[in-house]
DNA sequence: CACAAATCTGAGCTATTTCTTAGTATATTA
DNA sequence: TAATATACTAAGAAATAGCTCAGATTTGTG
């Protein structure tokens, strides 16, 4: 399974210097990156390493770029940018329509090209609907999902319950038997169930030398905050 | 809900000229067409029409394009194109880091700005094209056929309408009770059928050793994701 | 009708989750 | 500092959810 942590860019451009270029410049931004000098092999690297975004020039010995995008397009829908010096608008319009996502004409801005490939990337990454963000902790309500600083946690369903209480409300003290009543409806008490859920999560959340998020208010329960 | 036919289309576009130029070629697409003349306006039918896309001028009256993608963004992840006659490269960094998909500098070639269109919708709308993409998996909803990975894979009815129903939202959990809902109206309950289908999903689509694309949800239901 | 495919049921098995208990650690305060 | 209250952790028992299989029933087709 790849790129929880950063994204995978492949770059297929036969003119060295520029894909040395681009892959500097990408590698400074964060990103992951991989290059091919033709078509076939950029094929090849798609297919080995399954990137999140693909940078194509058009003109590519072996296989042409077009062709590249639309046997990529058979198979995934991974965003395609495309990077030619052929600059007239059916050229544009035939590129787009094999599949490419966007089309840029060299020379072109290098922050230009950044900023078109955070676009893209925004929009493959995750849903932004109906999300709880706190510090870096984000929970995905309709995926059940939860990312700690990009890791991914699974929980079980008492343990994703009770964080969803504490994250819908971070800063609120809840109480044990406000917990109870929520987590555990119809709970009879006599146990301490909530401290132990509370150590699970801390466990998973913190397991790994992270900064705390679930804080112990002696006396009163727990709170979720940044802090 | 909205496209149950052609897709809708939102110009916000202070020179009527040009608005009325973009709406007649759009429409002679195939489009729907909703035009404003300035950004608030713009935002105001924003909400009420919810478009697929959101063709816009950066220099508008009452309130600037760049604040009006900000705040469609807030709420919606619908595509945005720029289309203005600010053609340096630090303007289209910004526009595109408020959250704009796209960026046309004027004059630009209105073949160019129908092709960019396709692109993002294709993206976007499974109605246009008739067909879910989920990681490797492509579904055609006209033929009932399935490929992933380029194998061509059976399904019977059941669990077609099954495999649709998880892939029309991927990444969001479906509960075993809104799947009997949906997929076998009018059911009783008292058994695992969602169960032992997911099963049969299952053993075709991964059967072959490819990567997971049902998770188990314990406790909650599945969810298709391609991880 | 006969046959095949598709649909559905129920039970056994397994792994995980849930919850309790009891002992340990930490904080508070007399 | 000692005594006490409060919180944390580990370990295991009980409950539960999910998977798979075999077979029963229904539907469709020549």
């Amino acid at each position: 399974m790849e790129g929880m942590d950063q994204p995978l860019i492949l770059i297929v451009e036969d003119e060295k210097d520029i894909a040395r270029f681009i892959e500097l410049e990408l590698q400074a931004e964060g990103y992951r990156t991989e290059v091919a000098y033709d078509g076939i092999t950029g094929l090849s690297r798609f297919r080995e390493t399954n990137p999140n975004l693909v940078v194509m020039d058009l003109m590519l010995p072996v296989m042409d770029g077009l062709e590249v995008a639309r046997r990529v397009r058979k198979t995934s829908n991974v965003p395609i940018v495309i990077l030619t010096a052929k600059d007239r608008v059916e050229d544009k319009v035939e590129g787009l329509d094999a599949g490419a996502d966007d089309y840029l004409v060299k020379p072109f801005s290098i922050e230009e090209l950044l900023a078109r490939i955070r676009a893209h990337l925004r929009r493959v990454t995750p849903a932004i609907t109906g999300e709880i963000r706190v510090s870096d902790l984000i929970i995905n309500l309709e995926g059940r999902e939860v990312y700690r600083g990009g890791r991914r946690i699974e929980f079980s369903n008492k343990e994703f319950e009770l964080l969803e209480l504490l994250a819908k409300s971070p800063g609120k003290v809840f109480s044990r038997f406000e917990i109870e009543e929520k987590v555990w409806p119809g709970y009879q008490g006599g146990s301490n169930v909530v401290d132990v859920y509370i150590g699970y999560l801390r466990k998973k959340l913190e397991g790994t030398g992270e900064r705390r998020l679930i804080h112990t208010v002696r006396g009163v329960g727990y709170v979720l905050r940044e802090d």
